[in-house]
DNA sequence: CCGTTGCAACTTGCATGGAAGCTGGTAATC
DNA sequence: GATTACCAGCTTCCATGCAAGTTGCAACGG
């Protein structure tokens, strides 16, 4: 028949296993709080919900654990793990010398796709500011989102990638929950165009400054928040 | 009998299941080249080497693939992975953005604990000087470990930490195999020196740029060592 | 009424078996 | 000789069974 190998040479596109769907379900519970935090949930139970067995559970389990969004307690069950400022201070160090990082590296690298990159955080940034005028709130979240997730994507590091996929799994209730807490969205789009102009002139020190100093105000203003609602578990 | 619990409010010291025992032996095993990069492995061989089943051998492979240590190749068994020089490259990144963070924040302690975190770093960075001067180079690795190592645990966050252990298990092999290609160990002792004074100050700005320069000169004397080399797969 | 003990139900840890998929070599064909 | 088809053996994936550990409650004794 022909071509008998439609496409795979060897990169690794392979159709998801029962491992990778109880992953991607669970993960995707615990983000919308399907799975509230501190709940306990039996791995049987999930199985039947997700019409599998406890195997490929167990074994997402594992993951999810690995990933700080649950707690496997032996022979007792999966603990959906609860964030408290503290940890969200943990995330934000992380952050901020992870994000200073991306864009120094965004604003090193040559002409054309630093410029690209540009355009696309700028679209992000429009994006924002629509949202911002249109009181949108949650529309502004999305690009806010979007702005920070391309700016870790240009960077180029696979492994900075990936650190920063987890620590915002970690830290996105959080984020939705304080969504309508702030006050300062202005700040915020000022400070990326800020980012943005950087990048285009291939500032790489300016970059991360402004990158980090944008962060760090962010937590300046939001665990204050956090402690002054008495928000202990998140 | 008076007091029944020995001594477990519901902290999580648990004795280690076979999971964690597979866990711990296969990460030794590939430290140490027993499992050499592109060694592919099945779970049964190992199992059986281990004296256990397949099944905590497999989960233990998924931790290790979390890890970035090994792939698991559906059907096909465990791969052991290589380190490339642009692998190299990513992991500095990482580590030249967090260690900076790390520093700044130990700088930032109060000073009773800043001040016992810089004597401990002194240690190191003593040790260190007295392995150059012996002409010890293994010791001269292990106290530079010892440094770094502290330097991010003092800073007090476990995320940090937990992805500083990531990445390092990560790089391991390539430390070990670049140790004897160095001939710029007084400069690290100088610039190790440089961090702990800064610490001691109080300076976070100073701690957090020295901390950053020294990993970035590490970087640009070893990647251009690697290439040279030839060095592809590590 | 309160503290203790024992039990029953439930949980996961781990072993094992059946099934499906991948690989490499061999044989058949052009 | 080169190419294709195929098959045997290997591998993991997942379901399930059994054993061991934990919990909550009911019954009991003070």
């Amino acid at each position: 028949m022909a071509r008998a190998k439609p496409a795979r040479p060897d990169a690794g596109e392979r159709r998801p296993s029962l491992v990778d769907d109880a992953y991607a379900a669970m993960k995707l519970a615990i983000r919308n709080s399907d799975f509230a935090p501190g709940y306990q949930a039996s791995e049987q139970e999930i199985a039947l919900r997700l019409g599998m067995s406890r195997t490929p559970v167990h074994e997402a389990a594992i993951r999810l654990q690995e990933d700080g969004l649950v707690r496997v307690l032996p022979r007792r069950g999966i603990l959906i793990c609860a964030i408290a400022p503290e940890d969200m201070r943990e995330i934000y160090d992380v952050i901020i010398a992870l994000e200073g990082q991306a864009a120094e590296r965004v604003a090193g690298l040559p002409e054309p796709e630093r410029l690209r990159a540009a355009d696309a955080l700028a679209a992000h940034a429009e994006a924002m500011a629509a949202a911002q005028a249109a009181g949108d709130l949650p529309a502004w979240g999305l690009a806010d989102e979007g702005f920070h997730r391309t700016l870790v994507e240009e960077a180029g590091n696979g492994r900075l990638i990936r650190i920063m996929q987890t620590i915002n799994d970690q830290s996105h209730r959080a984020r939705m929950l304080t969504l309508r807490l702030r006050r300062e969205l202005d700040a915020s789009v000022t400070e990326h165009r800020r980012i943005i102009d950087a990048i285009r002139e291939a500032d790489g020190p300016g970059a991360h400054r402004h990158a980090r100093e944008h962060r760090i105000r962010a937590r300046d203003t939001l665990l204050p928040l956090l402690n002054d609602f008495g928000l202990r578990h998140l």
